[in-house]
DNA sequence: ACAGAGCATCCGCCTATGCGGATATATTGG
DNA sequence: CCAATATATCCGCATAGGCGGATGCTCTGT
């Protein structure tokens, strides 16, 4: 029960969903994050650190850079993530937040996020 | 966004989630909490007061006893309840929990949770 | 080997939150 | 109205956790 509270406390932070509902575009590396929630590098390496602890993302090490993608083997509270998405999809924040990446990976020449 | 953060803050407590797990077996009074969980009462009383604010159980005055349960209506997160229980009610301080509520009503001549 | 870029971690600061005894409030019975 | 019971809230204390600049680590290109 401990570790459902600990999944619940690692969710229980407004910049955390944030990057999560930003995830679901698929993997991206601290700076993309950086640029979409305009926060600064330390904290976002904390919170995706956080995240990771948890067990909800994983991440890859591609020479200087380290891309994050949500975890698929959903091996914490089955079911949760889905829930989730479909839930924080609709609120203005996330939108706001997918629409600041797609702008940023456009100006950095990449592919948009559905 | 923020609305769902504070729902898994109020999920990010071992005590809140124990005391949600009892309530699938029904009302029971702060007194009951009290006994099956073996916690102080001002302890038990500001959890659930927790609880009811992020309004996922309401109360019920009856005499002297107030009535906590779970809220029946699902306003908060779509599915999370069901999903919680169904996670939640197979583990050792779940279930050990729900024993010692047993033995409790047992003894105080009620009836039992199935 | 060195410089620079990207990221992780450290640090001090501040706020939020849990704890449980003490106290206040509400309800019932006499 | 008073005593007793059940519950809610207050209080001071202690810990957890967020923040973001500063610093350390790792990888790449030269």
């Amino acid at each position: 029960m401990k570790q459902t509270a600990r999944i619940f406390k690692t969710l229980a932070d407004e910049t955390r969903l944030r990057i999560l509902v930003l995830l679901t575009c698929g993997e991206l590396c601290v700076c993309d994050l950086m640029a979409a929630l305009e926060l600064p590098q330390s904290t976002v390496s904390r919170h995706l650190a956080t995240l990771r602890n948890a067990g909800l993302v994983e991440d890859r090490r591609q020479g200087v850079w380290v891309y994050y993608r949500l975890t698929s083997g959903e091996t914490v509270l089955e079911g949760l993530l889905p829930l989730l998405q479909a839930q924080l999809l609709v609120l203005p924040t996330a939108i706001a937040d997918r629409q600041a990446l797609q702008d940023y990976l456009k100006q950095k020449d990449a592919a948009a996020c559905g």
